[in-house]
DNA sequence: CGACATATTGCATTATTGTGCGGTTTTGTG
DNA sequence: CACAAAACCGCACAATAATGCAATATGTCG
């Protein structure tokens, strides 16, 4: 991205450090050297922002520069055999709210994997995606058609995300989204940890009729950096949270909520 | 943009370890001269990376490698994309003629998702396709950038074909094109089964400098019914096939055949 | 305005890590 | 039991990291 030449104005430590963790989550490893040329800086300070990235507990130092703390593939295979039961629930609970030959817009997360995994095989549905997992699923279903919306792929939520995806919904008009990953906040917005993400989500909500969301019982009142958009643009949220005073303040915003 | 580097990136040992871990989690075993020549260090590393898995008590050792703590019960589809000894070979050949940063256009099958498992973990390379299983083996890959080709999915190749795949792929320009489901035919055309797929892999080729094809032996001389182009397009051919006049007839073409 | 506390940086020095190589030992196999 | 492959060991070398220190901002308060 800042392929631009950076005037010689002197970054404070806590803005290296923020970019450098940027860097480090969107390439996966960044060495000191190149960092330490890129700012224009001693390798010594950029071993020093890196030492307090790493007490801060957001990267993994290596001998020669730092990078992520897990590696994405491994961390998506083990979210996928992680809490699989309630996963299943989740999705079977919304997989029977999709009536016969509707048009599907999915998200990528592991739960909506198990969303699709439920789908009742003699259900012909359309699904619409720009997750791997996800299509892998829908192609395994017998009546399924699965359309992929390409991309440039992150691999952390391996799914297209960015300019190129949100123009591929943006020529769609589904009956339903499907959202997994979104974390609910105690004001009742829905949020995604990633910006791309965020922007992606919100095309995807404007695309759809209905919205339904898939939420682990840890994701409601969970805190997330971006918003997507105001809870009552859900139809439909499914999940296994008992919390229900904060249940209840989202039905009030005209969301039917299914506990799973 | 890419910074140019041509040099393939050295990896520290915890993220060799990593990728190392994973690999072995997915193939069932490793071997340490396989993992040197992977990632282009002496033996001696791997066994120090091994022992270090090992200490961390998440795999085991065998003479000449390592493997899983314990085999589960291989599910049917990893099975399938695990590969034969035939399609490793072939894909290993053909991911050691592919150079630092080049680009890829990748058909679908599970001979190039072998293809994609065996580019070495140093070499950064951007590949675009249009198939599930091979962007989800692009996503393991440390360095690769996968781009997804949208479009409608056949349940059968599990990739995106017809007008919107072609149109994706009618804007770009590559270095290589990797084929995998071509078969030979006799009369020395490459030829494939479905009208669809031979009206893509057409385009793939002509949205490429060079064309590499991986055939398994069983694809030479086989008879298709729908043309895809004259097998002097191709540059390069990777068998095991040991049928030296056929082969020979095809090198005559200008064709460089590697038997792997 | 000036003095002082604080933060940040770069440099020199010392410690640590990662790597490959030669030599030796162990393992698997006929 | 012989033989080859693989593993281990110790070593030297290079690259990188930690540490102490001095110089230079930066900001605050009397």
């Amino acid at each position: 991205m800042s392929t631009g030449k950076e005037e010689p104005t002197t970054l404070s430590p806590v803005e290296r450090q923020a970019i450098i963790l940027e860097k480090i989550n969107a390439a996966g490893r960044v060495t000191a050297v190149d960092l330490a040329q890129e700012f224009k800086v001693s390798e010594d300070s950029i071993r020093r922002d890196l030492r307090e990235l790493v007490d801060a507990r957001v990267v993994q130092r290596f001998h020669g520069g730092a990078a992520r703390l897990v590696t994405p593939a491994l961390d998506f295979h083990r979210r996928e055999t992680l809490g699989t039961e309630e996963k299943q629930r989740i999705g079977r609970a919304a997989a029977a709210a999709i009536p016969e030959g509707a048009t599907l817009l999915v998200d990528t997360s592991t739960t909506v994997v198990q969303f699709i995994r439920q789908l009742p095989p003699t259900l012909s549905v359309r699904i619409f995606t720009s997750s791997v997992d996800v299509a892998g699923a829908g192609l395994d279903h017998p009546l399924a058609e699965v359309t992929l919306l390409g991309g440039r792929l992150s691999k952390f939520t391996r799914s297209a995300t960015g300019a190129s995806a949100i123009d591929a919904v943006r020529g769609l008009k589904v009956d339903f989204c499907v959202l997994g990953t979104c974390g609910v906040d105690d004001d009742l917005t829905l949020r995604a940890d990633d910006l791309e993400d965020a922007f992606f989500k919100k095309a995807m909500i404007k695309a759809s009729n209905k919205t339904l969301v898939l939420a682990l019982s840890d994701k409601l009142g969970q805190v997330a950096t971006h918003e997507v958009a105001p809870i009552s643009v859900v139809s439909q949220l499914f999940t296994t949270s008992q919390n229900s005073s904060f249940l209840q303040r989202v039905r009030e915003m005209g969301v039917d909520v299914q506990t799973a």
